[in-house]
DNA sequence: GTTTAATTGTGAATTCTATCACAATCTATT
DNA sequence: AATAGATTGTGATAGAATTCACAATTAAAC
């Protein structure tokens, strides 16, 4: 039985990039079929973690047998939406934002950035590695006209609060928040935060927090 | 009554560091005490969430008053482990690393950058930003001498396998991976991965999967 | 064709997290 | 020093996520 999309656990939606990741390397390592356990031991999930995750959007398993590969790749891609091209902007050209904006994975993985936004007057009106670079206060005319669906943030933390409150008033509904900022966001929106400094405090928080 | 470390929640810990920032943004805002309320409106949490979790590790907070600033920035420091310096080696210094290597966010956190290892012969052997740059086979030596403890992984996701596998030999117990692979470690080890693809994935999976 | 081995899909049980709700207690005011 | 208002800390409750465990099914071997 498919459930319906509503009941996914978050969580589940968070391992199939994951899935999909081990799928397309057991491709490339000459498989047909791989088995929730095999797929289990790559990423240090149970196997049953697997096969309930998988299920919650289809039959996928042929028993005694495993997930025939390419055909989980499709239907994972369809599943997250990499059937289609994603319009991204970046804001802030600075050192981090400079790696994301040439960074060849994303446009691999259908996420093609558009536009770049700083307030830099030096950095302003020209292009990097192809991409055109926007003055801030020029975003809801570009957004609007390139259709810009998702925001990567990587400004100063300063000015973190007030890039994503634009960022929100222009319409873009996907944000994938770098700096340490976070702000409180409307249901319909969504808002990832990758947070570099919590990362670290957390391992840190580990390593002293366990006898070894 | 203080929880006893084992039992900490897994996400308590995650949330620590935000409760950290917070409380030292409010004291930057010139204030003296916070309360539950006001730290879960900045952030989205509910106001008993974020009591439960500082009541894992003691009674900081003054009825009637709030919890008081300057005491929770040490005390937080303390859990966390920002009471001492921690030495950190990047792997890969590519655009990722390079930007890893000059972040100043880092060295303020208390992870300072001592070592940066490559296989590049370009690279090698020289400085960057002030931190000696080696080759990777110098690994066991360089940690050993410089005593590392942290781990930050940017090198291309083909080699990313194999270096971690390195990096656990050598005896690095903390590891921040930002490459796509996902590698299974021994339980004494903590590794963290920050996944830039599978975060823009679940941003695409929520664009779609809702009716907006 | 029959048997053996492998593997899925999933209810039930368990474990882990978050929220509720309120007595206890402190502050601030008069 | 009495009162009103705010806020904590936490046991009880509810909710989510994970793991267990096994019947059902298919593949592969003989
Ligand atoms: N550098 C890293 O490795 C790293 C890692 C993790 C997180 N971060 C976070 O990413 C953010 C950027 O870091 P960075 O090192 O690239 O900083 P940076 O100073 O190199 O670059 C910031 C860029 O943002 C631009 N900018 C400033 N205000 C702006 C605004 N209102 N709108 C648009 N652009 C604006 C600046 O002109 C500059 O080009 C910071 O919040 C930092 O905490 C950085
Ligand atoms: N560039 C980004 O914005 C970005 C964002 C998220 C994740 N990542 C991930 O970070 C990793 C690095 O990306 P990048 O864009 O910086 O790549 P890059 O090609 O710019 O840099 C990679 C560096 O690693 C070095 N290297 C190669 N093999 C090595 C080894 N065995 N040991 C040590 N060093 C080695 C190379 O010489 C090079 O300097 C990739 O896995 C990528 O997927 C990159």
């Amino acid at each position: 039985m498919v459930n319906t999309l509503r009941t996914i656990p978050l969580f589940t939606v968070e391992r199939l990039s994951i899935y999909l990741r081990t799928f397309r390397e057991s491709l490339v390592e000459g498989m047909d079929f791989i088995s929730s356990t095999e797929i289990g031991k790559r990423n240090d999930f149970t196997a049953a973690q697997v096969r309930k995750d998988l299920s919650c959007f289809g039959n996928f398993g042929i028993k005694g047998k495993g997930y025939n590969i390419s055909e989980l790749i499709n239907t994972l891609e369809t599943i997250l939406g990499l059937d289609r091209e994603w319009k991204v902007a970046i804001f802030g050209l600075g050192k981090l934002g400079g790696a994301l904006a040439s960074y060849k994975g994303l446009k691999n993985a259908r996420f093609n950035v558009v536009a770049i936004f700083d307030v830099d007057p030096k950095k302003v009106d020209k292009t990097y590695k192809n991409i055109p670079v926007y003055h801030s206060d020029m975003l809801k005319k570009v957004v609007r006209e390139k259709k810009i669906q998702i925001a990567i943030v990587a400004v100063p933390t300063d000015s973190a609060k007030a890039t994503i409150q634009r960022i929100l008033d222009a319409g873009i509904e996907g944000i994938l928040n770098f700096t340490e900022a976070r702000v409180p966001y409307p249901d319909e929106y969504i808002m990832k935060n990758i947070n570099l400094a919590g990362e670290l405090e957390s391992i840190s928080y580990y390593l002293i927090h366990s006898d070894r």
